[in-house]
DNA sequence: CGTTTTCATGAAATCGATTTCAGAAAACAG
DNA sequence: CTGTTTTCTGAAATCGATTTCATGAAAACG
């Protein structure tokens, strides 16, 4: 493969002015122009990347730290965030955590090692003081998970209003004994929902029932288990807020294979209104997550970032949650 | 932040040994490995990579590109390849085509910018003999999409063989008016499912009708479009083979929408067995397509290539594709 | 017309690592 | 005890670009 050298002996001109031509610097006449170009026609010429990287200091690369990619959630994250990053030139070196904190400290050293020019967080394995200590090392965007801090932009959405309009709409259609299905790890996100349904029972005078909350619930067939799980109980919640649209849709499937009507006998809601949730019979009433927009602003805010152009109000963007009523509650 | 001279100094050694001691090579003492090793530690230390991959001309990244990343089959496809990447120390360059030639031929440029060592291609836009100009920068890896060449390794599923069985299992079951929906271009992967549906028709002795074949339908939309307008023929057809599980999910939901029953009015038959299938009512029959499975192969071979160790039975792996039977045929 | 800007180019330094080469010290063999 | 091989280390070259600095020519200015 043909160097800036070989350009430049070809043209018979400098280094630098090949260089110049590459980044089309405007100080340089039309004929010289001409002869570098067609010289790097001429030899196929493409620049090293790396080199350039290591001399600009430059890596026109973001990574992207999410957990799983199967999730269709992510996948639209993922999907907003690289919209933006094509539009302005960077790409994307895609990182799974698979929740795990080993793995999100080894992709955060990226930083360090200068791999990446930012980092955006689509989830928090660690504790804060621990992800904290890398911003000395390039910017942080934080976007759908958060945390109660003021040091790196977040784009995020409110998760305990999320969880309070669905919580409430499920009192009000009757409800009392409401289950509340979460994960494992009890991130700010999860704290706030679980503070939103809470808040909703408090408001309509529901005593919290700690057997009511089912944890370490992540996909589909967890969804099902959780909904065996209920039915084996002596006082069964008659209504569940699920995490995501994956869980619902377990619960609502494993529901009606075991004779049980929804929403007659059960009723479910989700999260994120996913395309599953208009698939499922019957469909699911979810608060939809504008995932792509989520990805869009965080993209925008490190690009900004990068480029110091930071304003006091990008630090925290709120976008809003939606409440959609289909035909499971 | 520390460069390997700062380290050297702060270690009283060379910068080639604190070299050795980072790639762990044997002839290091223990006492000097130890120093340096302090040294790293003191100064918070972390090798350059853009340095590293200039000088040793290796970036352990490999280009993925794939048409759309919210497509399930695709995630699942990078989540086998990541998984192996993983495993090997490799990263991943995400590239989305979105089906554009122009994006395709700017991605494999990676090769030529030494981005990239090798990449792997689970679409083809271009035709073959300008995708074949670039193996000369780097080894390329088909799969999923393939070609009727011995050029680059291939991994991939027999898609003829996929769309006759499914196409005879719907004339058992006594279809003789049978749509087939495609997307637009006419890949060889699309070529081959387009005979084997005819194969099937032939030996049957059903005649082949042009207006049973869909054109550019890709998604859920496009299924109950594909659905609507079929209604609206003087003799529609009264099974559909589509080339997704979203386009049968589609046709599918439209389906019942529209008043008529699946399987008793109409039959349909999916691709890919995505988590889907079997959410819609009536779950999909449907063609498994083992996404995971075909990314873990494809990473394999790329890592092969890359160290020269490929063996001619890894050119063109088959991977076995199933007909799994659920409620909407 | 002399002086200051602006434009255009090249030589050389630089980014931060790895690798080659050469030589010293230690281990081993005869 | 000498000669050979193996182990260990450092100086210097190298990977392939960008950037700084210097310089001369051309243009603009008063």
């Amino acid at each position: 493969m043909a160097t800036i050298a070989d350009v430049a002996k070809e043209a018979g001109l400098s280094r630098a002015t090949v260089s110049r031509v590459i980044n089309n610097y405007q100080y340089v006449s039309d004929e010289k122009r001409f002869l570098v170009q067609e010289a790097m026609k001429a030899l196929n010429y493409f620049p090293n990347s790396s080199a350039q990287k290591l001399r600009s200091q430059r890596t026109q690369t973001i990574g992207v730290l999410i957990p799983v990619l199967t999730n269709p959630f992510f996948a639209y994250l993922l999907e907003g965030i690289d919209r933006i990053a094509t539009d302005n030139a960077y790409q994307l070196l895609v990182c799974q955590t698979k929740y795990d904190q080993q793995k999100e400290i080894h992709f955060l050293n990226y930083l360090k090692s200068k791999q990446v020019d930012g980092i955006i967080l689509t989830s928090i394995e660690n504790n804060w003081e621990t992800i904290a200590a890398y911003t000395t090392y390039g910017p942080i965007v934080l976007c759908n998970e958060y945390s109660e801090q003021t040091l790196v932009p977040m784009v995020r959405l409110n998760q305990l209003e999320g969880s309070y309009l669905g919580t409430c709409h499920l009192i009000r259609q009757g409800h009392r004994k409401i289950a509340y299905c979460r994960g494992g790890y009890m991130s700010q996100l999860t704290k706030d929902r679980h503070a939103g349904y809470k808040k909703a029972l408090t408001e309509f005078g529901i005593p919290y029932n700690n057997d009511f909350i089912f944890k370490n619930v992540y996909d589909l067939e967890d969804g099902k288990k959780v909904l065996r799980d209920s039915l084996a109980m002596e006082n069964p919640p008659t209504a569940f807020f699920a995490g995501s649209d994956q869980v619902a849709t377990g619960i609502v499937k494993e529901a009606m294979k075991q004779g049980k009507s929804v929403p007659g006998d059960i009723a479910v809601i989700g999260f994120d209104d996913q395309p599953i949730a208009s698939v499922v019979e019957p469909a699911l009433t979810t608060i939809k997550q504008p995932a792509e927009e989520i990805g869009y602003k965080a993209m925008e805010v490190m690009i900004k970032s990068i480029e110091s152009e930071l304003e006091p109000n990008d630090m925290d963007i709120h976008l809003p949650l939606q409440l959609i009523v289909r035909h499971s509650t």
